[in-house]
DNA sequence: TTATCATATGAACAGTTATACATATCTTAA
DNA sequence: TTAAGATATGTATAACTGTTCATATGATAA
């Protein structure tokens, strides 16, 4: 077990083990993420980001079942990606916040992908 | 197939699926966030945070398998978030560019928990 | 070459998850 | 109250994924 930068790198393991985050903040930094790591949710997530909709206008922007959307909006919210809330017998649904905006557009510069916000 | 906002909601969907990005970036976007969604690879990704280790240096910060952590790694590097340095007999990884550091750092600031970096 | 260490990989199992279908709940209108 | 529309939820199934164990590959030293 001897790299050929020991004592570097044992400084660094020791600096890790001092700077890992607590189990339960990784596990919710997890669980965030896994929200925004399935296509069908990142789908719902760049519509909502024309504005608020309700879920059956989400159903038409995405082209997925009214139920599979339903189940991931649950998701998204419990998650805290998306906020709810009721209007008439809609329920409208938007982006909970800018930093959910901000991480997606990171992602998409860092693969150099459509933000979804260009030709606006 | 009536909410209350009819019109302006059938705008928003209009420029909904106008601004959808293409599904092959969807999916690599998806697959970018499935990569940093398990607790296991983020613990991998903080302890990297503190500079290049080798596998084994990882195995030790993070607390896991051999095979586990090398699993994992190969997850990290297809999704882009690692890369890897052969140095004599080991194999040392580091993040990949300021993107991913950057994307981990809003989600925490998101999630208000520790970044991983605060008391170095 | 052979032995040894570091890392990667294949296979199997267990746990998780996305979807569809059917149905329930909630809200408004009559 | 009843009817109808919008949304949510329970269940089942199929697909996926993380871990472990065993083994293979690749590099170095002798």
């Amino acid at each position: 077990m001897n790299c050929d930068h020991e004592a570097e790198h044992a400084d660094k393991v020791k600096r890790a083990a001092r700077n890992m985050p607590p189990a339960g903040d990784i596990e919710r930094l997890a669980a965030g993420f896994k929200a925004i790591s399935e296509p069908s949710r990142l789908k719902i997530l760049f519509a909502l980001m024309q504005g608020e909709l309700c879920v059956q206008h989400i159903v038409e922007a995405v082209g997925s079942m009214q139920s599979a959307v339903s189940h991931q909006l649950r998701i998204l919210k419990a998650a805290g990606a998306v906020k709810a809330r009721r209007d008439g017998q809609n329920i409208a649904y938007s982006i909970a916040d800018s930093h959910v905006v901000a991480v997606l557009e990171l992602a998409c510069t860092h693969l150099r992908c459509g933000s979804g916000e260009e030709g606006r």
